[in-house]
DNA sequence: GCACGTTTACGACTCATAGTCGAAAACAGA
DNA sequence: TCTGTTTTCGACTATGAGTCGTAAACGTGC
């Protein structure tokens, strides 16, 4: 009653680079959508799930132990979202922290989401859904660790929060919270200040670099707690 | 390379009924796991999207028009899921008001969450998976408006708050909150009081019946937003 | 050395939000 | 009318967040 239905995942991977949000993508040589600008992925092998496939396939792009973290997006099932046979596609979303600089195949290259070259099938949805994940993540978990090097200073990682937010923040602001929600962590080492002086700048850590949620509204937690779970 | 891979959606439609969260199932009547209870649903055809598939197999079970929220929740794609044919399945989360009551075939019924009998395949993980996104989203979104009537008085939104989150949640706090962040619109109306007297409750209704985000960290919104965007 | 510009750190003040408590209002039933 | 119930609403307090200003710690040029 059917034709055979594929399935595929892909991944948009989003690193800050130069202070912007950059993704990776890779440049198809054949058609359909030659030249345009295409998501790491490809097909389900019978004996993975969805994680170790998107795991698997990123591999060949990049060093995936430069990647913090992974989790699933969404399905893109549209019928006609690629030409030929129908493909379903699990969408996940990754992040590299900003002082990770893997090497990359010929083919493949980071793109400034604000300047996006074209894109391949429905892609740039996917990085659409990427970015606001990312956005809506940083506010009420502790995401910002996948985007931070081990150790960094205020400065650096309000940085970090202002590529990917797209608006200022305010440092003071920042530290605070992070720290007060037991975040963050001063590491007692000091940074050489820059090259035009200034007071040397302490180095922080996050305390977890595995994604914890905080409290949204405390009216709805249990009464008492402290509102800190850990997230698998 | 491939045996074929076939694709399925799932759903599990959470309620309150009689202050607790209940979920819709149904007994399979026939092997695999005869006798056990699994969310509607069942294979994707050739020219839907998952979200297409999900309404048209839940209209097998229910009234539509009953669900006032479905979305995404997870893909579960473990090779061995379910015995047969590889079948990965994209799972949903369905919400209906406390108020409906839809009529349902004879191998379907609500059960409550905490007090399943025996589940289909990997059904249970759906399930949990659902609990923990309502329970989530009820803390920084207006989703409490799936879950109640268009009209309701304060005590019985915090009945269902209290049904959904399983903790004690104060009416005054719910209100001010709810009222504050303007999710929440008294009517005029005035509810008629219960059996052993009391003061005739307000009723109220949300003013969005679509989802909407609130903030977290106010640090990394936006300078001067009010934050309270929608969600598509 | 010393003044200057720069950058970070941190305390002080203020405003907004949330948690708690208790009194008053509005009903039913005796 | 009195009592018990339920809802409503104000007052008070605690905590979190926004802003500002100053001090600390550097490099540079004189």
């Amino acid at each position: 009653m059917s034709r055979p239905t594929a399935h595929e995942v892909l991944a948009a991977v989003l690193q800050i680079r130069d202070g912007h949000l950059q993704v990776l993508a890779w440049q198809r040589a054949r058609e359909p959508d030659a030249g345009r600008w295409a998501l790491p992925g490809g097909r389900l092998r019978d004996d993975e799930d969805v994680e170790a496939s998107v795991r698997r396939q990123l591999a060949e792009k990049v060093d995936v132990r430069e990647i913090a973290h992974v989790e699933q997006l969404a399905v893109f099932s549209d019928p006609d979202r690629v030409p030929g046979p129908r493909t379903v596609a699990t969408a996940f979303f990754g992040l590299v922290p900003s002082d990770a600089d893997p090497a990359l195949p010929a083919d493949t290259a980071w793109h400034r989401l604000a300047d996006l070259p074209p894109t391949a099938f429905d892609h740039a949805l996917i990085v659409r859904d990427a970015r606001e994940r990312l956005r809506a993540k940083l506010s009420y978990t502790n995401l910002g660790f996948a985007l931070a090097p081990h150790e960094f200073t205020i400065s650096e990682l309000r940085a970090l929060y202002v590529g990917a937010l797209g608006h200022p923040v305010s440092a003071t602001n920042l530290q605070r919270v992070l720290t007060r929600r037991g975040l963050l962590q001063p590491t007692g080492a000091i940074a050489p200040p820059g090259p035009s002086g200034g007071r040397p700048a302490g180095r922080f850590r996050f305390t977890d670099r595995s994604l914890r949620v905080t409290d949204a509204f405390a009216v709805l937690r249990p009464p008492g707690e402290v509102a800190r779970s850990a997230v698998p």
